[in-house]
RNA sequence: GCCCCGUUCGUCUAGCUGGCCUAGGACGCAAGAUUUUCAUUCUUGAAAUCAGGGGUUCGAAUCCCCUACGGGGUACCA
């Protein structure tokens, strides 16, 4: 029988998730939903130095807007708890015991200022150092002291780590989902801490025994775990767990914009767009990093956007809801180099779904940015705004610098569109126009547009005399929708006073 | 240094079992059309000698090898 697909996301809560990690996690929330298997939410905490407070909250926080959600783990419970590393240490020793006594693990009583020393001289030398096959014979561990010494030093509670032994001369295989075959020789191997003097395990350990013990069935982490993915595989093999062993994937990393290397956390918005999904306060510096969410991106956009990024469907189609993504995805689609990410194209992305999203959905999300201007107005008026002018903007934000002039009258008028536009007679014209607007009783879009245009024709001028500079006392800039549905919006009283100040205030331009 | 992974337009990528590739799409860029204007939209265009060099083959972006470059790892961090 097929074991059900179950996966995890495992962050440690370090501080806020990067949108690499936000990636991961929806690669394996697809990849669960995919094959109708579940997806774990694991807090890895098992280094406490590096504890932020605040962080799990936000990771929380990040997949709720998202709309990503777990089906068991920190925040949802489930039957494999704790989900909490901290939680469930107690449970580790057992296991760091177990490969002790079955000979894959040793202890080690090397403190850091020991090793440090080493490592010291073996650069001296220009080598490596590296505590593995052919160094751990000199060092201070349980297979170089006598049964005797190692029982003393543990009678009298001398700090220790334990360590894997890795085997020498075998060849480890890790089948890639993404990768294919990746082979590594175990001498070229470290023997790794599993088990840390503070009673803590490392990743290492805590990582197997838990997705052993939760029943994963597929890792999909990022790369930067390729080089310590044999240590995993020959850990299934020391606890004899390798018929549940999970599948591997390795995600490709995502990519400084800029210059090279790994996006990082550090990375906050030095690069102009921003790293995480939600704005983050750093609890001890103050520092405010930018997130998605208060830029003003869509969750769905964002999806999309990280969907993109290392994977495709093979097809033309760019713009997809989380339910096509999980459809359509395959997870041997996920390509193999890392990917920069594209402020452009996430705008656009945006914008896309900007135009996807129901009127009075985003004139409620602008009603708000208007009450910060104190601008009081009713929801219905600013749904009408929104449909004329939301195909120009690619957020929300954007829609004030498109259609403030429907709220505020115009303060200044452009430079280059009188200089351009406003003749002689202009003024005259204007006063003409305010005079058959004022007659208009029925002063709706249709209605307008016909009167004036009928002016224009009967006086045999052309539009560019009229227009641009009707649009310029209304607008105070040549941009911006249909003026018609501009005036017939502001009303009339509105538009005969802006036209007439116009006139006031530019004169004959002479 | 050593180990591992990668390398197609500026960017994301299609291309996987070699011939349909004079390398396709998208973003961005340029031009044109539409518009009273700006933007949107539409059309067109420029843009990769497939990192370089060797093979294998009648034929290679696709298979093999070498080199270069990029990335990752090399902690009692994850």
């Amino acid at each position: 029988m097929e074991r059900k697909v179950r996966v995890r996301f495992a962050p440690s809560p370090t501080g806020p998730l990067h949108i690499g990690g936000v990636r991961t996690a929806l690669y394996n929330y697809l990849f669960a939903k995919k094959h109708g298997g579940d997806f774990l939410l694991r807090i890895e905490d098992t280094d406490q130095t590096r504890f932020v407070p605040g962080a799990e909250e936000y990771i929380i926080e990040a997949f709720n807007w998202l709309g990503i959600k777990f089906d068991e783990g920190v925040g949802v419970g489930g039957d494999f708890g704790p989900y909490r590393q901290s939680d469930r240490k107690p449970m580790y020793k057992e296991y760091a015991e177990q490969l002790l006594n079955s000979g894959w693990a040793y202890y080690a009583f090397d403190t850091t200022e020991e090793l440090d020393t080493v490592r010291k001289e073996f650069e001296q030398e220009k080598k490596n150092f590296q505590y593995d096959c052919n160094t751990r014979g000199y060092l201070r561990n349980s297979l170089s002291l006598s049964k005797e010494e190692v029982d003393t030093l543990l009678r009298n509670n001398i700090p220790y780590v334990v360590r894997f032994k890795f085997p020498k001369d075998t060849e480890i295989h890790i089948n890639d989902l993404i990768r294919g075959d990746v082979k590594m020789n175990s001498n070229l191997l470290d023997d790794k801490v599993l088990y840390k003097s503070d009673g803590m395990p490392t990743y290492h350990l805590a990582n197997i025994v838990d997705d052993h013990l939760m029943n994963i069935s597929h890792v999909i982490r990022g790369e930067e775990w390729l080089p310590s993915c044999p240590l995993h595989v020959m850990l299934y093999k020391a606890f004899g767990w390798e018929e549940t062993m999970p599948e591997f994937a390795h995600l490709p990393l995502l990519l400084k914009p800029d210059g090279n290397g790994k996006l990082s956390k550090r990375d906050g918005d030095r690069l102009g767009f921003p790293v995480f999904p939600l704005q983050w306060t750093d609890p001890k510096t103050g520092d405010v990093s930018s997130g998605y969410r208060e830029s003003g991106y869509l969750p769905e956009a964002v999806i999309n956007i990280l969907a993109l990024l290392g994977w495709n469907p093979g097809t033309e189609q760019e713009i997809f809801t989380l339910d096509e993504l999980i459809d359509i995805f395959l997870i041997e689609r996920i390509s193999k180099s890392g990917a920069k990410f594209d402020l452009e194209k996430a705008k656009w992305f945006n914008h896309q779904y900007l135009q996807l999203m129901p009127n009075n959905k985003i004139a409620e999300q602008y009603l708000s940015i208007l009450k910060e201007k104190n601008i009081d107005i009713c929801l219905e008026y600013v749904e009408k705004i929104v449909g004329l002018v939301k195909e120009r903007c690619n957020f929300v934000a954007d829609l004030w610098e498109q259609s403030s002039f429907f709220f505020v009258k115009p303060e200044s008028y452009d430079e280059k569109v009188i200089k351009k536009r406003w003749k002689e007679d202009t003024a005259q014209r204007l006063n003409e126009i305010a005079e058959l607007l004022n007659s208009i009783d029925d002063f709706n879009v249709e209605k307008t547009e016909h009167e004036v245009h009928s002016f224009i024709e009967e006086k045999e001028l052309n539009m560019g005399q009229i227009m641009n500079c009707l649009r310029l006392s209304i607008v105070g800039e040549g941009k911006g929708p249909n003026l018609f549905e501009i005036i017939s919006l502001i009303g009339k009283e509105e538009s005969l006073e802006r036209i007439n100040t116009a006139i006031d205030r530019i004169g004959k331009n002479e």
